[in-house]
DNA sequence: TATTTTTACTTTCAATTCGAAAGCAAATAT
DNA sequence: ATATTTGCTTTCGAATTGAAAGTAAAAATA
């Protein structure tokens, strides 16, 4: 609830700053790479993330994406007090970004990252279209 | 000084979250924006940037980049107490992901950003290949 | 040559942000 | 009817940040 009241300040009319200004957090991206990846996520399922991320921090990322219009909150169909959050267009927009992450951290961070991943930027170096292609439609 | 000291924790093995690790802060990438667009950079040359970062924060970010080797410090040709600052290859391929930011925040943001960006958007939309290229190889 | 200015920082400190842990209310499962 | 689960909120000590002032050495100026 704190974060929704909070406004966002800009420090400049550069694009590159302003998206940082939204977004340039530890956290904010990883739960959109979550969405990404699985569609839909509850409260509970972005918790047990291997990153760790604390409850509280979860919570006002939660929030400010929504206000952004990143994600959606939006209520499970049969049970009452889960929630499931999902991508909004202009949050799946972010995945380009992520994937040259995934691109960059492959090339130079090799050792350090897992199997499937590699694999993943390995289909986005041979058909960067393709591939985002087939997340961004769903 | 106390930057290269310390060590940096990857909170798990996710190239997205690794890539965050490392340059996943409001400043970092600004920095990397900066010597893409103009080569090279003194100290006193970023602390002019619209975004106003503080010389303890610019110091310090400088000092972590130097030691990721996304940046070079060397001296000047002529003034001995001026640095200059280049990219290397490591930095520079960072550059497709703030690429995408700009892409981003040109689509969602459109009214907010500067007009020189707006066009420098409307190229990668156009032909990403060749505006990245563009850049790439100087 | 002496003095002033410039540059690249460092230091200090109050404020903001953070993570870890505990707490909580409502809904669900038992 | 009771226990558990879920999605948070609260608390609090620690880490990070921005703003401002300070510094030392080199360079420009007088």
């Amino acid at each position: 609830m704190k974060a929704k009241k909070e406004k966002i300040i800009f420090r400049s009319d550069c694009p590159i700053s302003s998206a940082l200004d939204l977004f340039g957090d530890k956290w904010s991206l990883l739960i959109i790479r979550d969405l990404v990846y699985f569609g839909e996520r509850t409260f509970k399922d972005f918790s047990g993330a291997a990153e760790k991320i604390s409850s509280a921090r979860l919570s006002d990322r939660l929030c400010k994406l929504e206000v952004l219009e990143l994600i959606i909150k939006s209520n499970h169909p049969t049970n009452k007090k889960v929630y499931l959050y999902t991508l909004t267009p202009k949050g799946m927009d972010l995945f380009p970004a992520i994937a040259e992450y995934v691109k960059w951290s492959n090339k130079y961070l090799n050792d350090h990252i897992a199997e499937p991943a590699k694999e993943f930027a390995k289909h986005l170096e041979k058909d960067r279209e393709g591939t985002l292609n087939q997340f961004m439609k769903r």
